[in-house]
DNA sequence: CATGAATGAGCTTTCATTCAT
DNA sequence: CATGAATGAAAGCTCATTCAT
């Protein structure tokens, strides 16, 4: 059921209206689910309101997920599911890995401030100590094209000589992740405590600009600086 | 109320039996608002539970807060204000701005490492859009000390010529408490995600080096490196 | 919903058991909603004591009215509507006009003697300064079968030559029900005021004789006393 | 205690600064509870508010009325206190029976306009069955100079000639009351069902002038009308 | 494929009241 | 004369979920 709902592909046979109808009601029931868990997160969000906002019923939550915490994880599964996608739509040009490695900077930061019920999400799914992610038994096959991309490009820089070959995929990867989620999942306090408005579109860029320059610093040689 | 709370002072004259019963009824009812609402989160944690972890009623926050709102400000500040206290007692060797630096990135590390409540307090301060914290009037007043540290350190390297003198302070306080807060935070999802888990203290030690690494080489001219 | 409340007609198809149910559960709701009311208002009646009453629980209430308010609006309709049903089969020999007026009186002093709920729930309305009401968009055509009544009445005696022709309606209305209600809704101070019981039937039975009197003096033409 | 309060007279002995002092937080005490009790009826006032609109403190009402039902009883007695000294401010010409009876519906009628709280108290009273005034031992006494005022102005008229002498003084003071109450007490919903406003000085007068019509031809015998 | 009905436990909050000092 | 602290019960309402059809 949920490996349907993660592949967004073709429908082999002819679908009666019913059953497109079907679809549709546990689509518009899944996109909900997203926009309300990401608002309220998952104990603040209630699957009243999650059928209310699909303009379906409770029951049909049930009959289509089973219980709340399975539409967690589909909703979880569905926004990993788009970004995998969205990073697969990344032309890198891994003849140049610095430039490279800035677009992927670039594509994460601009991914999380578009999305920001990727971020929400998933500080929801931690508070509870990922214990949703945990049974969905997809978890590494979710991270690994993204963790994959970061260590090409590395390997490659490396190869080249214009990366320094001690720094290990997986921090650089985390290193990216977490200067671009931290920015837009702790906008509203940080905003609060710098007196300065993360949103705005300047701040943002200074930012981006900034992290671009750390992650090059820390990952090239002396010599390719 | 709460300015008294955020003293650490002790109280000068004797107190009655009625005073103290008093201060320790809400003292153990804010602590234990800071575990609960970290455990749970804002929506997810209950006023039930709270009152029955500080081995008191329902009643009595009421009595003493006004609402669950106003207890969690409280509890926000609370928090902030043992940071602060923690990091005031930093004796940073200011004249080896390097070491200092380190030294920083050192105690942010372990202080998120050390109060998991800190990371999910703000996570959930975030996911309802900072409008607790817009409430408390002391939001600026919290982060001050923190970034100030960061500034001066800052500016000492930059006089002695060893950092980098483009680099904002708000960036590099901002980029370190990244690397910091988000390795807590998203801990769960990312131990599923990488496949390796994140609390055992030989991954840590090797992300505090690396972080240690990337702000140096952030900050360091060229020379100094 | 309520529409087929209003409506005293029988169901044309057979229902099911569940549809029965359900139409028992709502009746049965709304009956002891009406009765808990009229005891103890709209503030001192609970959705509890409702619920426990109708051999239901809290939840159906707000299943099928929504919250309290909802719930004494819909009291309010039903009892509007059964006093409209009971003065529909009042049978006025209007080619008495006299008569007529007199058996007017009589009905509505013993409506509200017989029925205390009618009274209670209108002055908890008022003490609310009519907000329920207001919302029920049914106020003016639940009245308007009563004033009908008595302007009819009026209009034929006005007519025969033994009715005052400068009587208002509208005043003549409120005369009648204003003997009659208060005389029910303030028993209990006049009682212990007066010093005697006015639920007696000797005093109510003077009191009937008083008002009709009234009336008519008010009402007749000098000629026609 | 009570006792005191009803009376508005003289402090024989010098007070202190204290004691007066104390007069005062007793007396907004009472006035706030006319003011809530009036407003929200004995079930919906709450303790709290009236202690808050009184600027004081919960605990005085324990101190000074015992408990909620005792203030409630405080707040009746003392509106009938009010209400009999503006009745005894009345000049009535008794060698005019027929104008000292049209006097006294007037006062009635303008009495209950303007002091709305005499009769939401009243009718909150009536909803609880009488049980707090049955408690106050002043019932009648409260009562009573309303009543001789009708029945002197009745016994007047008797014997002058121009008042019918079937008429019991009883029925003629619960008409001029009823009339002048309901209209006040059921405003309201009044206004809802029929359409029009009955706060409107215009439509008041009309009501006015009807009521001393009416109750001067239930009066007058037939010659004097 | 969908729906109306029902459920029990839980939620935050307010109630009137009493205690000790 | 006044106050800060405490209490247990109850309030209105929402929660996730299951039932029968």
């Amino acid at each position: 059921m949920t490996a349907k709902a993660m592949s967004n592909s073709q429908p082999q046979r002819k679908v009666g209206a019913r059953e497109k109808s079907a679809e549709t009601t546990r689509d518009s029931l899944l996109r909900a689910a997203i926009k309300v868990f990401a608002k309220h997160g998952f104990d603040g969000g209630s699957i009243d309101q999650i059928s209310k906002a699909a303009n379906s019923h409770d029951r049909m939550i049930y009959y289509y997920f089973g219980n709340k915490e399975s539409l967690f994880v589909a909703a979880l599964e569905e926004i990993y599911r788009r970004f995998n996608v969205a990073e697969a739509a990344l032309k890198l040009d891994l003849a140049q890995p610095k430039l490279a490695l800035e677009q992927v900077v670039r594509f994460v930061l601009h991914y999380y401030k578009k999305h920001p019920e990727f971020v929400t999400l998933l500080n929801s799914e931690n508070l509870h100590r990922g214990k949703h992610i945990a049974r969905s038994n997809k978890a590494q096959e979710f991270s690994s094209p993204a963790i994959s991309v970061v260590d090409e490009v590395l390997r490659r820089g490396i190869a080249q000589g214009s990366f320094r070959a001690t720094v290990a995929s997986r921090d650089l990867y985390m290193m990216i992740v977490a200067l671009g989620y931290f920015y837009q999942s702790n906008r509203f306090t940080l905003s609060a405590f710098l007196g300065e408005d993360l949103e705005t579109p300047a701040v943002f860029e200074q930012w981006e600009t900034f992290v671009i320059d750390a992650v090059l610093r820390t990952v090239l040689t002396p010599a390719a600086l």
